[in-house]
DNA sequence: TTGCGTGCAAAGCCTTTGCAACGGT
DNA sequence: ACCGTTGCAAAGGCTTTGCACGCAA
């Protein structure tokens, strides 16, 4: 299932160069963290990634690399509420989250249960939206139950 | 339809002590602020709205006043993808955004659209989200015609 | 009176930017 | 060789925090 990591890099200098980028080492590590993660990281957790293979690495191309790579559509930003943006790469496997407010702990939402906004903001607005990764709050079923038994004085 | 604003001041020091929060100047004035606004506010914006009528009202109180205002449900708190937090009064009149990321104008979506997500996460997740304020970003109408017509060069 | 809330000022974080040196193509 | 990228350092913008005074209850 997994990539060789000479696989992973040549994938990521492919892309690059595919979308008309320059293949520097720089964008191809962050890309290549990206691919390694799976999941979404900030700025900074892919800056460490980076810095252990190119130590020279700064803080300020890293998001220089991620925003170029936002723009040619490779990543996509998301805000999860805490202040901090998340990169994540941009694949078809698309997922979302629901974070409880109360314990803070994530769970994931399938994209499915997001196609019927999608299907209606298009239908009743003309509007191509672009949900790709999606932040619910609310709370847990844990918490919930949790709180209704706080409520129950008797 | 509009009260006056005596009675949204009163209104205001309701909400609070109801909360049993201590109704201080400070307080009642943001909390108007966001009640006149009527829509989402960021903490600099209350900030000069306060400022008119509490010359020593500081940013900091103001961050301080939102987010205890947010802690008590009086409140919610929206990221619309600027760097900038937003913050409103939530009443029963819920609505989201459909924010253009081509020409960055703004869009009402009605929250009816939202409904059968939040059904779905309940259902399938048992998960109680708190779906106050969306923002989703995408391409209007508008600029999706201006995109496809640059894409035809013949 | 008794804390909680506020003003003030400073610090903290994340992110952006200017500029000269560097390195893909 | 050329022009886009990078490293470095500094600035920038939003938000938080420590502390002593002031005020709502």
């Amino acid at each position: 299932m997994a990539h060789s990591p000479a696989q992973t890099r040549d994938f990521a200098a492919q892309l690059l160069r595919n979308a008309g980028q320059r293949a520097t080492p720089q964008r191809i590590t962050v890309l290549e963290s990206l691919v390694e993660a799976e999941e979404h990281l900030t700025a900074d957790q892919v800056f460490s990634q980076v810095s252990d293979r190119l130590p020279a690495m700064t803080l300020s191309t890293v998001y220089r690399t991620l925003e170029r790579l936002c723009d040619i559509g490779l990543v996509t930003e998301t805000d999860l509420g805490e202040g901090v943006r998340h990169f994540e790469l941009l694949d078809s496997e698309r997922h979302h989250h629901l974070i409880c407010q109360s314990c803070g702990h994530m769970f994931e939402l399938d994209d499915s249960a997001v196609e019927t906004l999608r299907e209606r903001i298009v239908r009743d607005y003309g509007f191509t939206p672009r949900i790709d990764h999606l932040a619910v709050f609310g709370l847990c079923a844990h918490c919930q139950t949790e709180r209704a038994a706080s409520m129950e004085p008797s």
